[in-house]
RNA sequence: GCCCAGAUGGUGGAAUUGGUAGACACGAGGGACUUAAAAUCCCUUGGCCAGUGAUGGCCGUACGGGUUCGAUUCCCGUUCCGGGCACCA
């Protein structure tokens, strides 16, 4: 009897083995390079793993394995992002506590993911909802308050620094209350009064990421606009260092780009622009406006604000009063999803008028809705003929339009293009004022050269000045949850004061209830013991809140999902050390990481917080990179393969797929995993649900054919594979072989085990090499054949720059051509199947580590050397190339290898095949493309 | 609307970055072994045409052009699908 492929044996044996001797435990080796990988780690939802999850997972595990080959020190942790929402609101229904259901969570997926045979360090597993780990959440919080963002340093320092500063300029307030709102708008962490996206129905305000289309990304529910006091981060004070950083990383160029986009950089100018509350009446005062359109300065019409602006007040006439108060009551009626879906022309005049300083003229200030509050100075100019929303609106109010391009046609629509030749600027000398002698003339230059032409003209006569504006918003860093990290803060007469930092961490007080108040304070306010004792450094109870005391209100907030998960990459580097985030020591050897591999869905979230999180750590000195993540690869989503069965209306009959137009038919989404190969499995189905178990079914050739789709993959669509299924039919080698062999890592694509087979087969045929008839290692103990070292010498060079290039599917299937041959070539030499192990290993472990042992050598294949192929066993002595007269291939020939393409051309020319394509023809051109193709382009004899 | 990425057999996908398109795998068809099934092994498998046959010819990488001796690959235009941003001045 051959011996078997035991694949459960060995799996098993395997897990035991590798945790008993710490096979992948990993210490700081000043010896060994160090090498990175990670991944995004995981919110532990209840549904548990189904088989897209652990695809980052495997693709990183065998980047990982191979590295550790290599030689390199590899850190390859795992841990839990492990607060969240879905576990607050499972609270919110069952009254269970969200630590209980998380922990659950949690051993499950330890549970699936060890099946899988990762090489990950266990010991340095982190959760973001333990007190040691938040405990350096409220830190890097705490530091973040206590430092600004230096304009001129472009980099955090601390808040002392500023404080002195302000000292010196003698601009420091006496009243602590002054000093604290001086300080808060300059601190990193600070709280602001800003408009939030507030959900009503979640009760919590949400990040701009975490809307989508005006509600939100979780549950879809609507969100309004709502000026409120929170703590927010300011990442925009970051926003060129972060934009600079993308061009020094190795991401791919779509998720860089989606960043670029969410920054936002647009470079313009700032002007300042006097107004009259009459067409002939005396300035008033001055606003400024943005502009990324500088040349147009001739071509304004019309200025507009955003009805927020603090200058509507200023500029609206007595006479203009009543029909400006009620458009802003208007727009206040309106939702942010209104806004934003609706884009209806809608404006009022103030009644003021604007004096363009380049023209002289004056122009009417109108508000609308349509010009944003949060973006430059919430004021423009509006140049009709050439911005498309500026044209509307002048359509709309008839308002004149003056084209500023040459040959533009605006009497349908604006000109937005940046290019053509710029006229009318000024229409006539007159119309250009003069400052210090000089006015401003751009006839004639490009619109490119136009812009720089006014940027220098305005600056030089201090009408304004140059300006870079983005789109990036600080983030608002306080939701009213439960579940979530609590700020380590506290109210001392209404001013945010730090609790000291030796006190933390400020853990997660209990509460009864996880819903708000019915005063309406967030979930924290049911916390009875939750007052800062500041004489005794303690948490006390509430009741004994008492300023004369020294007991005060502690922050009712909790910090959002993405606190816990911007800086984990730093702590899984040092993840028991109670002394600090992570030591000196073990920050200068980890570095930063090498290798990131998660999905793209994070681009603007989780990627940019964790960029600027890490910045500010750098500017600390605690993060020795100003970037995390060195290289970003994007894993695609695994789509879901659903199935139906289709059943003729009102009957409980089944057609199959090929018979199912000759019928009246509902589709109905049937459990994949009772379909093989699109067959349904009849009794299974019936077995399914009781309504089916008297089902009948048409059938075709005798079998019930399904149809299918390509969904996402979920339970509702009955199309999950879960991998623990896939384990225990074909083994974790084979799944991870599977999951890899499918396609490329970072495309997206549907689940269809199906294929599956093609890779258990291919396990069981490079176990079968192994092993004789009776069930020995299959050893002759022969020198290699030639044929068997260029067969092993190919996979090694091709799987090598395969793994370099995270093209493992194309890797597999060499590994597929490679065991082919070696059992074609009947190979049993030592040389060559001891180093197949070493091979695979990355791929399929398991396996690996069982024939390693088949050889008798000590400890795990992970510590093995990697091989190096060389080229000699790899040489040919004859080449075959295609003879090809102009283009088209004729016939093949033999080669000398080392023949120079002069030479391959006389043997091609010369050879007996050659004659009849040459007869009567002349040769005008040849071309030698070594190891490929002799042409020769020939044309009739004159 | 703007930006990014993509389109190759019945299916998932290869193609040394301008050099024999369809590797590898699935599925399908045929065969061997077997009482039978499973497992295993062998052959065929992009389309069309000619031939008893070995074989030969033509077409073919979303569509239409271009550059080139030669294009899945480079350039221009079109269509379709996916992703991001979106009254951002």
């Amino acid at each position: 009897m051959a011996k078997e492929y035991n694949f459960r044996e060995i799996e098993q044996k395997w897990h035991k083995l590798w945790t008993e001797r710490q096979t992948y435990k990993v210490t700081e080796d000043e010896n060994r390079e160090k090498f990175y990988v990670l991944n995004m780690f995981p919110y532990p939802s209840g549904a548990g793993l189904h088989v897209g999850h652990p695809l980052g997972y495997i693709a990183s595990d065998i980047y990982a394995r191979y590295k550790r080959l290599q030689g390199f020190n590899v850190l390859n942790p795992m841990g839990y992002d492990a607060y969240g929402l879905p576990a607050e609101q499972y609270a919110i229904k069952t009254g269970q506590h969200p630590e209980k259901t998380t922990f659950a969570n949690i051993d499950r997926y330890r549970e699936q993911l060890d099946k899988i045979g990762f090489s990950f360090d266990w010991d340095r597993e982190v959760r973001t909802c333990a007190p040691d780990y938040y405990h350096w959440t409220q830190w890097a919080f705490q530091k973040m308050f206590n430092s600004y963002f230096d304009e001129e340093l472009q980099k955090a320092q601390p808040i002392e620094k500023l404080i002195d500063r302000f000292k010196a300029e003698g601009t420091w307030p006496t009243d602590e209350k002054a000093q604290s709102d001086l300080l808060m708008n300059y601190r990193i962490a600070f709280l602001g009064e800003t408009m939030v996206n507030w959900c009503p129905k979640l009760g919590t305000v949400l990040a701009n990421d975490e809307v989508v289309e005006g509600v939100s990304v979780r549950g879809g529910y609507p969100v309004e606009q709502k000026k409120m006091r929170q703590w927010c981060l300011r990442v925009s004070a970051y926003s060129q260092r972060l934009l600079d950083g993308l061009d020094t990383i190795d991401w791919s160029e779509s998720i860089k780009e989606t960043q670029r986009n969410w920054i936002g950089r647009s470079e313009g100018a700032e002007i300042e622009i006097p107004y009259t509350l009459s067409i002939n009446g005396e300035t008033e005062g001055s606003f400024t406006i943005f502009t990324t359109r500088a040349d147009t300065m001739f071509g304004v019409t019309f200025f507009v604000l955003a009805p927020e602006s603090e200058l509507v007040n200023k500029v609206t006439t007595p006479e203009q009063r009543a029909a400006v108060d009620e458009y802003i009551k208007y727009v206040k009626s309106r939702t942010e999803r209104e806004r934003m879906i609706d884009h209806t022309v809608t404006g009022v005049f103030s009644g003021a008028y604007g004096i363009n300083p380049i023209t002289g003229d004056r122009c009417p200030i109108f508000i609308a809705e349509y010009v944003l509050a949060g973006y430059g100075t919430g004021a423009i100019m509006a140049v009709p003929a050439h911005d498309s929303r500026d044209y509307a609106f002048a359509k709309h109010f008839d308002l004149p339009i003056i084209p500023l391009v040459e040959g533009a046609d605006i009497s349908e629509e604006s000109y937005d293009a940046k290019e053509g030749i710029v006229v009318n600027s000024p229409i006539s000398e007159d119309k250009s004022v003069k400052y210090d002698g000089e006015s401003l003339c751009l006839n004639g230059l490009t619109i490119k050269e136009a812009i720089a032409e006014t940027k220098r003209f305005v600056k030089a006569h201090n009408l304004g000045r140059v300006k870079v504006n983005y789109r990036l918003r600080d983030a608002i860093f306080s939701r009213q949850r439960y579940w979530g990290e609590p700020f380590p803060v506290y109210y001392k007469n209404g001013i945010p004061t730090m609790i000291p930092e030796e006190c933390l961490p400020i853990e997660l007080p209990q509460v009864e209830k996880f819903l708000p108040t019915e005063t309406g304070e967030p979930p924290l306010g049911n916390a009875q013991i939750w007052a800062w004792d500041e004489k005794n450094r303690k948490i006390v109870d509430k009741k004994l809140i008492d300023e004369k005391a020294g007991i005060y209100p502690i922050e009712l907030y909790t910090m959002p999902g993405f606190a816990g998960s911007s800086a984990y990459y730093l702590r899984y580097m040092d993840p028991h050390n109670n002394e600090a985030l992570v030591s000196e020591k073990a920050a200068s050897y980890w570095q930063n990481v090498d290798l990131y591999v998660g999905g793209s869905e994070h681009a603007t979230g989780h990627l940019i917080y964790s960029r600027f999180w890490n910045k500010f750590l750098f500017d600390l000195g605690v993060s020795k990179k100003e970037e995390p993540f060195k290289k970003l690869v994007n894993q695609g989503m695994i789509q879901g393969r659903s199935n139906f069965v289709y059943r003729i209306k009102e009957t409980n009959t089944f057609v199959s797929f090929g018979l199912k137009d000759k019928y009246d038919v509902t589709p109905i989404h049937v459990d994949v995993n009772i379909v093989k190969n699109d067959i349904l499995d009849l009794e299974a189905f019936k077995a399914w649900s009781p309504e089916y178990e008297t089902a009948d079914f048409v059938l075709e050739d005798g079998k019930y054919v399904c149809g299918w789709a390509i969904e996402k993959m979920s339970k509702s669509m009955y199309n999950v594979v879960n991998p623990d299924m896939i384990v225990e039919n074909y083994g974790a080698d084979t799944l991870r072989l599977y999951e890899m062999f499918l396609g490329p890592v970072e495309q997206s694509k549907p689940w269809d085990t199906n294929g599956i087979d093609g890779c258990f087969r291919f396990l069981k045929k490079l176990w079968a090499l192994y092993w004789d008839k009776e069930g020995n290692l299959a050893l002759t103990g022969e020198e290699p054949s030639a044929d068997s070292l260029k067969t092993l010498h190919k996979l090694i060079k091709k799987v090598t720059s395969d793994i370099e290039a995270f093209s493992y599917n194309t890797s597999i299937s060499a590994f597929m051509v490679a065991v082919n041959e070696l059992s074609q070539q009947k190979c049993s030499s030592r040389t060559i199947l001891q180093t197949l192990p070493v091979l695979i290993a990355p791929f399929a472990p398991h396996i690996a580590e069982e024939l390693w042992e088949a050889f008798g050598s000590e400890g795990s294949v992970c510590d093995a050397k990697w091989p190096q192929y060389e080229e000699k066993y790899l040489v040919e002595t004859s080449i075959k190339l295609g003879v090809q007269f102009n283009g088209k291939v004729r016939f093949d020939m033999l080669f000398p290898v080392d023949a120079t393409p002069e030479q391959m051309i006389e043997l091609a020319t010369s050879a007996p095949e050659a004659a009849k394509h040459l007869e009567g023809m002349q040769i005008i051109k040849t071309i030698a493309i070594p190891k490929r193709i002799v042409n020769i382009v020939v044309k009739p004899k004159a």
